[in-house]
DNA sequence: TAGTAGATTGATAATGATTATCATTATTAG
DNA sequence: CTAATAATGATAATCATTATCAATCTACTA
């Protein structure tokens, strides 16, 4: 329900659209403070979580979950679900073309090693649940 | 300098190549305590990296980095370097077809939102220092 | 074989990021 | 203006991970 973006979100959302190098949320809220003195650590949590719900930013790696172990180590894909966090193996090779990895890599200045496709959205588990909770709302 | 696995390490490697659901540190240590009951949670720590190091397992999500966010919303990918962390936007897209995307969804059964992909690799710095610090070893 | 240097281990404390609490402050409705 | 409600931020709590360090184990030597 939050449809307007106050001083304090407006100032989170500056300080994310104009940094281009991926800040974490002590980052900002470090650039933050030199506009908004007053803000506190919990608000900058609270905004950057409404903004990401939002659609405005977007929240790269995941903070609720500890570092998962992989048993398998040939390469291959994962999908993850936006809603609990499940992280399922893909059964299925996602084929890209070996130029296009290569030129990305030299694009980016990386010398390529390895590469992983991430596949995000509701595990079946979520989306019933989402479901049915939505037509319970009717 | 590890070569062999003792029976410590060759219990978590065993619980971690035998759960097929990307355990977290502590889960692999609940496992492994049902074995080898004296080992300490230090030690699993321990084992999993240095199995990491060697190959064996594989680790998901930066563990040492906090939660990052990106002020760029429309789709892209990421390089990120497997020494520093560092997390680079990808400057040029990497293609893969609607086709394979859809059908790797459906075969994880998760409703298909959106994607990324990952390079992991050397980035320039990590590359520089590290080709120093071998040469100075010669 | 006993002794010892060095590596390994695990209990526990420390750290760092994130979240929960909750009293205070701002906003809104009447 | 007042009461109800929502937003805020200081601070405590939580949780995963790492650091410490004394105890234990393991070669290796005398
Ligand atoms: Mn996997
Ligand atoms: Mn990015
Ligand atoms: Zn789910
Ligand atoms: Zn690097």
């Amino acid at each position: 329900m939050k449809e307007t973006l106050n001083a304090n979100a407006q100032a989170v959302l500056e300080v994310v659209r104009s940094s281009h190098n991926h800040p974490t949320a002590l980052e900002v809220y470090e650039a933050v403070r030199k506009v908004r003195p007053r803000i506190g650590v919990a608000s900058v949590y609270r905004i950057l979580h409404s903004l990401a719900q939002q659609g405005l930013i977007r929240e790269l790696g995941r903070s609720d979950e500890a570092c998962r172990y992989d048993g398998h180590i040939e390469r291959h894909d994962h999908a993850i679900c936006t809603a609990c966090g499940a992280l399922l193996d893909l059964p299925v090779e996602v084929r890209l073309s070996e130029e296009a990895l290569r030129s990305a890599a030299q694009a980016a200045g990386i010398e390529l090693h390895s590469h992983e496709v991430r596949l995000y959205g509701l595990c079946t588990a979520c989306r019933q649940r989402l479901q049915q909770a939505e037509s319970a709302e009717g």
